[in-house]
DNA sequence: ACCCAGGTGGCCC
DNA sequence: GGGCCACATGGG
């Protein structure tokens, strides 16, 4: 109920989001790889990086050299990490699906869910990312913002898959809502959750009535 | 000179 | 099962 209320709100105040921005699905893993503990800024200069070399394809990856991945993905921060993650997730695309990504997609969803948990860098914020934006499942992933927000709107007792669960219950069944809904949770809380005290400027303060001299 | 960013995995208790 | 820590560049 207050859900698609605060939907509305978000909508209403930062305009549509149009999540995850890329040009192919394969390239949103690869954001989603990225953009861990990163700024979207820095993610897109590793993605031009990749592009300039032409290295958006999981053949491409699983057969480029650490060291080239490595300078591409730098901006990012953790480069070595991410390039070893990069390759190792492309050089499973490769062998067991051919590079392609439908095969994957079209599994039983628990399946495909365990699978990306599985591996090397993939934990459920990423593997969630990855099944929304890429595979067009009804899966709503939450990150450190939406913990944030929700913690502030007295919502998020539990643990990550409760309050996944919330989410899933409590918001009308449509990719296109999902999308947006945690592309405008992490707008809101970049614009709002910080050290600045925004109350009265936040679309959301009359959700918190009880915590209204508390940031959100 | 701090502090944080669209997390994850490994280790310790 | 929870509490630290490393991973690392770039921007405020």
């Amino acid at each position: 109920m207050a859900q698609i209320k605060i939907y509305r709100k978000l909508v209403g105040h930062f305009g549509k989001q149009h999540w995850w921005p890329a040009e192919t699905k394969f390239e949103v893993i690869v954001g989603a790889l990225l953009t861990q503990q990163s700024t979207w800024r820095n993610v897109e200069k590793a993605i031009n990086n990749l592009k300039k070399e032409s290295l958006l394809t999981p053949k491409a990856i699983s057969g480029a050299s650490l060291p080239q991945l490595e300078r591409c993905v730098r901006p990012t921060g953790f480069y070595r990490q991410k390039a070893r993650r990069l390759r190792k997730f492309a050089g499973y695309l490769q062998n067991k699906y051919h590079g392609k990504l439908e095969p994957l997609f079209s599994r039983p969803l628990d399946e495909v869910r365990n699978e990306l948990l599985s591996l090397d860098g993939v934990g459920p914020e990423t593997a969630d990312s990855i099944l929304l934006y890429a595979g067009e499942k009804l899966i709503f992933p939450i990150d450190a913002y939406t913990r944030r927000v929700y913690e502030r709107l007295g919502y998020a007792k539990g643990d990550y898959a409760e309050l996944q669960e919330f989410f899933h219950s409590n918001l009308p069944a449509k990719f296109e809502v999902y999308k947006e809904m945690h592309a405008l949770i992490v707008e809101l809380a970049k614009n709002y959750c910080k050290t600045k005290p925004l109350c009265e400027k936040c679309p959301l303060r009359n959700q918190c009535s009880h915590l209204r001299s508390i940031r959100i």
